[in-house]
DNA sequence: CTGAAAGCGCTAACAG
DNA sequence: CTGTTAGCGCTTTCAG
């Protein structure tokens, strides 16, 4: 209340220490735990501190300790569901941990080496994820010291890494479409453009192989909606339109619906169609799709920020860790008919 | 590369100031513009930086500048595309502008005062959304000279608030239900659960009273699919099911139209529906809504919280700022039969 | 143009 | 149990 106090310069521990009549360790010390202080004199800290609205300087703190309790997660965007979940996942382990959560979106910007690099200054640790910056600033940043966890991204030596499960259920996806009688499938994807959608190829490959069709070569594109709008026109264009297509992820799939919708197209009549995600509008759509658990991919990826954050033991004496979540097709009206039972394809 | 610079502690100014032959103050200068360095010394420390790959301490320069280069933000969750959407926004011109940004779930939690409290510790500016502390929160928050926007959240005095419009497009909606002749309309969504509920529930009984029909009372419930789903139930489980049900949000919506499905009802012929939002699935399941600008609610916040956070003038002469953006009704096909003209309504 | 030195707000020995 | 006193890494006058 008193006017000195009021909204001049920052209060510190000074202030706080000075009104209380202690020193500003003491007041550290109430800070925190601490049973080195006597209850009385907690309380009336704890008094000042409440009649100042005094909050501990961060920097102030972090400088100090060394650390900044806080943790960061790069991403590439956060329009489609698929970031917004694994950062929620991320999110929401932090928190419980304890730890405050710096978001960077690249965007694709030609400066997101420099943000990330800056990015690791502020952090304890930070997980970086697919298509935000290249190898080689990740293992700047390693370098620096700080704690890296790859998430759904090609593993780097030494480095820890999360992702999920492409090759098989696509594989088990290649088989569920060739059961609907396809021979002509296509698949809209670039399987250069990462390890996942080329997992993804690679099991519907196998799957083809298996049943003794042709793969088909990849029609490549990115990974957006209205990419998929385009890719799809240029592929119902062509002289063979496929009987299927089998998309890199939800987005594209949800582009080719629109545009076969468009076209006067019936799916799965004229065309069948699946994704991978199982984002919230694939069910709306009756996508046949490929369920990822994004949260726990964030949420995996903040655990072991932790433990290499605290443990600190051996920085690099243990080996990196790996782990591939599991991911689940899920089955629905767009990739063709099934009799009776729609949801429980395994 | 020197094995005395590696893993071990963090690499400082000292270092690169020692091993370039200069002072910490020229290192310093060279790592900003500062033309008060010569080139060539610019060079010699600029390789010396590389070399080393030093990245100056973030809390070191924020206690030493007094400001964090960073934002915050507040909201309560990350599930629906709704907050995932605003943080994009916000995050997008912040990183434009050269800060970070800090995100703070809340989920409810009963921490979230501190934990908030903390967070504005860390930044510079915060942006505070709705639901998820208390006014008096805000209050300490602003108290303690934090610079913050309020995000579709009632407004308090000084301090600025952008929102959007609710209650002249609800009215809008009110009317084009109304012109398809439903005389029974239901409501879900609890109008004291904020001021954005309450303004489109208020904008419904306007049109309702201008067309002699009488208001509904609202279905009081959360804003969740499944929470949707819930009501939805018990709505038309009810004695005289509604020709129509509006809804607070669009997932309610999709929660309400998985019911629907379930219970064999068609949609629009036996129960109208309409959400609120645009996220990406209303539009594969053709649910009418109102589009909200929420990426840019996300962006206005940030920009004004710059302005806060550098202009520096006048703390508290200026008014506060308050800004209502736009929002438009998209009229699909869930609110029942239109002749020919399906996505241009107005 | 460059260096020396004084903090920024807090923590953590080290003495009482 | 409490106070003193160094720093943590960086910016920034103030002198050269």
């Amino acid at each position: 209340m008193a006017a000195s106090d009021r909204t001049g310069d920052r209060i510190t521990i000074y202030h706080v220490a000075r009104r209380a009549g202690v020193s500003i360790a003491t007041v550290s010390r109430a800070l925190r735990d601490s049973h080195l202080v006597t209850p009385a004199t907690r309380e009336r800290i704890q008094a000042v501190i409440e009649e100042l609205n005094y909050t501990p300087s961060r920097a102030g703190r972090a400088l100090a300790e060394g650390r900044h309790a806080a943790n960061g997660i790069v991403f590439p965007d956060l329009t489609g569901p698929y970031f917004a979940e694994v950062v929620l996942g991320y999110e929401e382990v932090a928190a419980e941990l304890g730890r405050s959560v710096l978001i960077l979106a690249t965007h694709g910007r030609p400066d997101a080496a420099r943000t990330a690099l800056e990015l690791a200054g502020r952090v304890d640790g930070m997980a970086i994820s697919l298509r935000t910056v290249p190898d080689g600033v990740v293992t700047r940043i390693v370098e620096t010291g700080v704690p890296v966890v790859l998430v759904a991204r090609p593993p780097l030596p030494g480095v820890d890494a999360v992702s999920t499960e492409n090759r098989a259920t696509a594989r088990e996806l290649a088989d569920h479409l060739v059961g609907h009688g396809y021979t002509r499938i296509g698949f809209l994807g670039d399987p250069d453009v990462s390890p996942d959608v080329a997992g993804r190829y690679a099991g519907l490959v196998d799957g083809f192989r298996a049943a003794g069709l042709p793969a088909p070569p990849p029609v490549r594109c990115g990974l957006d909606m209205d990419v998929g709008e385009a890719a799809a026109a240029e592929l119902l264009a062509g002289r063979t339109r496929p009987e299927a297509v089998v998309c890199a992820n939800d987005e594209l799939a949800l582009g080719v619906l629109t545009v076969a919708e468009r076209a006067g197209l019936d799916v799965p009549g004229d065309l069948a169609v699946t994704g991978w995600d199982d984002v919230m509008a694939a069910r709306f759509a009756r996508l046949t799709t490929v369920r990822q658990p994004m949260r726990e991919l964030g949420a995996t990826a903040a655990r072991w920020l932790h433990d290499l954050i605290t443990d600190r033991t051996s920085p690099r004496l243990v080996e990196a860790r790996r782990e591939v979540l599991p991911t689940a097709l899920v089955v629905r009206d767009s990739c063709g008919d099934h009799a009776g039972n729609k949801e429980a394809p395994t």
